[in-house]
DNA sequence: CATTTCTTTTAAAATATTTTGAAATTACAA
DNA sequence: TTGTAATTTCAAAATATTTTAAAAGAAATG
């Protein structure tokens, strides 16, 4: 395989990914770009190497900047903007985790603790309360898990940890 | 909040949660809906409970099946089949974690590891070389963090493990 | 078997999401 | 200022996904 069937291939390959997580596939090919080129691009460069339009290229490298994966560059004597992706994998994926859990496990445990709280007078109400409780349970494992993420500024501690389970 | 409202709520909640992962809103609802019911539910029930179609219903429960989160409930006497959910949360949470690595991070390590392997004679291909090899270090992370959910019999362990890092 | 009851399939319709392209806005330089 | 290059916005178009409804298919019953 050469070097652009690999590019290619990531680039596609991540795209599809995202997808499947929810995530659009110009954000997701967008940011693939920007993580394997050794230089920063304007959004000409981006527009042209995805085939997407200006509009697109924009609204999607705003969202990169909002989840803190894509820096604004500004070059000295150029007019136009450049990104750069975040380029240690460690940090994105702690940025990735900060930002999931503050948009989607916050407000789940927030929601759930309410419906905890009912009061379970009837059976029906009371194996409603029993599944929230189990599921408190699980969404805070997650909340930890993501926690671990975000707090590790090595990741030898995690490693260490894994072992354990394998 | 009464346990009507409550159980609405939660329903909704589900649904919505779930678009953002990239599970559709009746497959999310379906299961929500299950989860909660004290008996199993027949497939008239939930069409009514949540105003979808039989056919959008026919599906979504055998896609739920696929996923290992719902069963086929037979009543004697009664020839219509019945549904019902697996209830043991952590289960739950086992059999998703297992799914996702199955059919998402697995074929994923495959591609890095391809990716990984081409010949870094340029810059830019020492570049994506670097790329790959550190998100194949976080992509093995979740494949260990999956693992663990997966294998995790009990969640004491886990419990335990998690408190080093709050 | 034929009939009834229930489930599954599928093409079309409805809906939701993404993308475009052009106008509006902004930012800078002369 | 004014003109120009660049970015952002947003309504419309394109695309993708989900849902429906009706037909086909299965399974049980007499």
């Amino acid at each position: 395989m050469t070097f652009e069937e690999a590019k290619d291939k990531f680039i596609h390959t991540w795209g599809t990914l995202a997808t499947q997580w929810g995530i659009n596939r110009s954000m997701a090919q967008l940011h693939a770009l920007l993580l394997i080129a050794p230089e920063a691009l304007a959004t000409e460069d981006v527009m042209e190497q995805l085939q997407i339009s200006r509009g697109n290229a924009s609204m999607n490298l705003r969202d990169l900047m909002d989840w803190g994966l894509i820096y604004k560059q500004l070059k000295p004597g150029e007019r136009r903007e450049f990104f750069i992706a975040e380029k240690d994998i460690w940090k994105v994926a702690r940025q990735v985790a900060k930002e999931r859990r503050r948009r989607e496990i916050t407000p789940v445990i927030e929601v759930l603790n309410e419906l905890k709280s009912i009061d379970a007078d009837t059976p029906e109400a009371h194996e409603f309360q029993r599944v929230m409780v189990g599921l408190s349970g699980v969404v805070g494992f997650a909340d930890n898990t993501l926690n671990a993420v975000i707090k590790a500024e090595e990741n030898w501690l995690m490693g260490q940890f894994l072992k354990v389970f394998r």
